[in-house]
DNA sequence: ATAATGACGTCGG
DNA sequence: TCCGACGCCATTA
């Protein structure tokens, strides 16, 4: 092999990866909470770490899916979500600011 | 190396 | 219901 050293395992990307796969995987109508996503890999290093990836990669995947624990969106894209949880017919707790999801229905537990 | 910040979560007032 | 304080942990200044 001509390569210098053995690639450093990179466990950021890894845990990064998981995180976009597992949002991808996220039916329509449905949420999870960073929470949710750090729990289910069990491996990452928190919710907080969650919140990072989505918010440099989450273009890449139904971010508006993934919510804070008490059911409100994303900051700042708060009108962007709902108009998707409108369109996907998503639970909504509140319609109108602050934009609730109602958890108790629309939680989606990542199910193989 | 220490301090501040952030797409978090939980608790207390 | 709303707001602030803490704990948590990688990243940035």
């Amino acid at each position: 092999m001509t390569e210098p050293a053995a690639r450093p395992a990179d466990p950021i990307a890894d845990f990064a990866s998981h995180v976009l796969d597992v949002v991808d995987a996220i039916p329509p109508g449905r949420v999870m909470s960073y929470g949710d996503i750090a729990e289910y890999l069990a491996e990452g290093p928190g919710p907080r770490q969650v919140g990072r990836v989505l918010a440099v990669y989450g273009s890449a995947v139904p971010w508006w899916r993934v919510i804070h624990s008490d059911g409100t969106p994303a900051p700042g894209h708060d009108e962007a979500a709902l108009s998707r949880y409108l369109d996907e017919g998503t639970p909504l707790r509140s319609a109108r600011p602050p934009v609730r999801v109602d958890m108790r229905r629309a939680r989606w537990t990542a199910a193989p």
